[in-house]
DNA sequence: TAAACATTTGAACAATTATTAAATTGTTTG
DNA sequence: CAAACAATTTAATAATTGTTCAAATGTTTA
């Protein structure tokens, strides 16, 4: 664990950018959610937890995109990919959204 | 303080989208990290704290932004505009970030 | 009231992103 | 090997974003 640091240097700026760039989407988060609960998960039962017209297309490139940025980790295994989040830490995040929203 | 919801609304989940997209950019994480240490301060004061080829247009164009999106709140003295964290809660993120960093 | 100053606004453009459908790859099983 | 299945890839399009410049707004002060 690590506190604080002061003042964050440029490439952790750009690093820490890349990261919310990456998972600011509504699916993207709710993804992120699901896999919290349970974990791994293969591509189409996560398209089928996710919420109301979910395609199996949109749901590998959110995933693609989100392994591309090290946000998440795959796995296969026969025909299916198992995807995993890559570093649990970053689930602290939804602490931090849930208090935002009480503004 | 609130515990975890154990799965986020769609309405949540939008809204936390949307604020992950509003700063999910470098200049705008450095603004709130300068923020974060002085608050308030003006635009001018500002793009100077912020590096290098800073042009006072687009600090305008990032803190207006932030402002539409509930993250700033501003105020007019004088000439100046002063701008501040509308919910110091956020900054817990940048814990989240540098945790994700060390992945 | 005119000049100087601080900030915002608008327009234009390049770059990125999300979404969808269709085609493709790779794996298993009959 | 062919059919069925899971997932990825590609391409096209619409929408959003970041950046810059020029013009406009509002405020103070000489």
């Amino acid at each position: 664990m690590k506190t604080t640091s002061p003042t964050p240097t440029q490439a952790q700026l750009e690093r820490a950018a890349k990261v919310l760039k990456t998972i600011a989407h509504p699916v993207k988060l709710e993804i992120l959610s699901i896999l919290a609960e349970k974990e791994p998960m293969d591509v189409s039962s996560l398209c089928a937890h996710v919420g109301m017209g979910c395609q199996i297309s949109m749901m590998s490139h959110h995933l693609a995109k989100m392994k591309d940025n090290g946000v998440l980790l795959s796995q296969k295994q026969g025909k299916q990919v198992f995807y995993r989040i890559a570093n649990r830490n970053l689930l602290n995040l939804f602490h931090c959204i849930e208090n935002c929203d009480e503004a």
